[in-house]
DNA sequence: GATACGCTTTCCTCTATATGGAACGCCCCG
DNA sequence: CGGGGCGTTCCATATAGAGGAAAGCGTATC
């Protein structure tokens, strides 16, 4: 018997992403998640749960106590918390996961819709490395292969992942990538541009050696929130103009969450 | 006493081994449940969970899409996976787990069982720092406070948590703490005696103050695997007598796992 | 190109299952 | 002492979910 809405007008808990539609048939287990759900925000009472879940103190304590009895929650004083067992999951998980495979079919997509290369590449120290590519369906392709580093300053991708650092380490990078040949003039204004790329959440970047390609890169975070790759779309400045610049970097943005969200990433907290 | 809400933190753990009813009224649930235990082992067919769990094809379909909808599952080439949403439960469980918290009822219990004192600590670096301890029934009281710090290859609690090291590292640490006065001869059977206790998973210590302090301490493994924290008991060796050894050995060494299984470990993989 | 197999997905019927109300014991607070 | 919160147990009932059947789909086999 659902209790339709009598209580839980603030609070439904369940937020179906992207227009996917809740499975029938599956109350029971619907309604423990939705306990997971509320525990993730901290311990919380069994009575506290019907209440904001709308179900009887009956049903709140009986899926409790299997999700207790399974490992998912456990009791502390002030209620139920996430349990041993999602600690498990959560390595188990973190170790099975492999960020390319994960990203392949949203750079696909990304590709298709824009026509793009994309790329998504990862930081080794001071370097950024290229892990996979999509070749898009432009004449114009852009060389750079799975494997190849470059000096994480100096590409789009690589800005993009340094977004979480501070501006010293932008200019150290920078200065090291340059090897020193650097006036403080141009320092300053890759700080300021850095600066302009992290408001934005979004790089554009011009080659520097000066084959006129350009690139549009946006940082993916982990279920942690931190920048663990990024994904990006190349190609000459000729196609990736000015007009188009904000509808792509839009696309590359929300595929960029989606990756993100797919790692396990839920968002700033 | 020493009971307070010992027993509730403690999961009384069901096995889930084959017969999975143990809360009625909760048959999805457990079935989803038994679905995720059965995606650890990594991707797998819903066609595949169907006849391994003994649900109708159409069952496991249903369940296997609710998961997925609440992104619990992901689908891959090679069948579903762990899914994002672990990752985010796993992180939010790390952040929310507090050693200290879970291991106090086990602690409680096991001074209860033992009269002994009970400590728990963690290792700094080159030290163990004591967090929490529960005192005794026995008169006597072994005067270690939580905060203390001693380096860690000269307390039974420090020597549980290098059990995971090498025996380079152990004669670094141990040459260390004796700054520097020792002999070969003493190094090696520092040693030797590390090779022992991390054989039986488990350390005897007669403290080198003279003091006649015996402890035994065995390590605490969190969900990577890893020791985290270790357990002790401690009183004078005129308590702890050899004779006893084996069966406190014993009681400790069930605390530890009881409480390396509440902080997410999931036995050797 | 035709046939066959295995997997996913949808539909539909029937009952085992999960539901909520009522009631109990417990603890804390005024 | 009584009221209000909590967790827990019991039970009759309706409904949520199980599973059979069969339609799509993609891939192997000949």
């Amino acid at each position: 018997m659902g209790r339709r809405d009598s209580e839980n007008i603030m609070q439904d808990g369940d937020d179906r992403k992207d227009g996917t539609e809740a499975v029938k048939g599956t109350q029971t287990l619907m309604r423990a998640l939705d306990i997971m759900d509320e525990v993730i925000d901290g311990p919380i009472r069994a009575a506290d749960l019907a209440r904001k879940l709308g179900m009887s103190k009956t049903t709140a304590h009986r899926l409790v106590q299997a999700l207790k009895s399974r490992n998912y929650l456990s009791v502390t004083r002030d209620g139920f918390a996430l349990g041993p067992k999602l600690l498990q999951l959560g390595v188990l998980a973190t170790e099975q996961i492999d960020y390319v495979r994960v990203a392949r079919p949203f750079m696909e997509l990304l590709s298709d819709r824009t026509g793009f290369c994309v790329f998504v590449g990862k930081r080794e120290g001071d370097w950024s490395r290229h892990l996979d590519r999509v070749t898009g369906t432009q004449r114009l392709r852009v060389a750079t292969a799975p494997g190849d580093r470059r000096p994480v300053a100096e590409t789009g991708l690589g800005k993009a992942l340094l977004l979480d650092e501070d501006e010293a380490t932008w200019e150290r990078l920078y200065v090291e990538a340059k090897d020193g040949k650097v006036t403080p003039a141009q320092i300053q204004a890759y700080v300021t541009e850095m600066r302009g790329h992290k408001a934005r959440g979004e790089v554009l970047h011009d080659s520097e050696l000066g084959d006129g390609v350009r690139s549009i890169a946006v940082p993916i975070r982990d279920a942690k929130g931190q920048i663990c790759i990024a994904i990006s779309i190349a190609s000459a400045a000729h196609y990736l103009t000015d007009d188009l610049r904000d509808g792509l970097a839009e696309q590359v943005m929300r595929s960029a969450e989606q990756i993100s969200g797919a790692v396990g990433y839920a968002g700033p907290r």
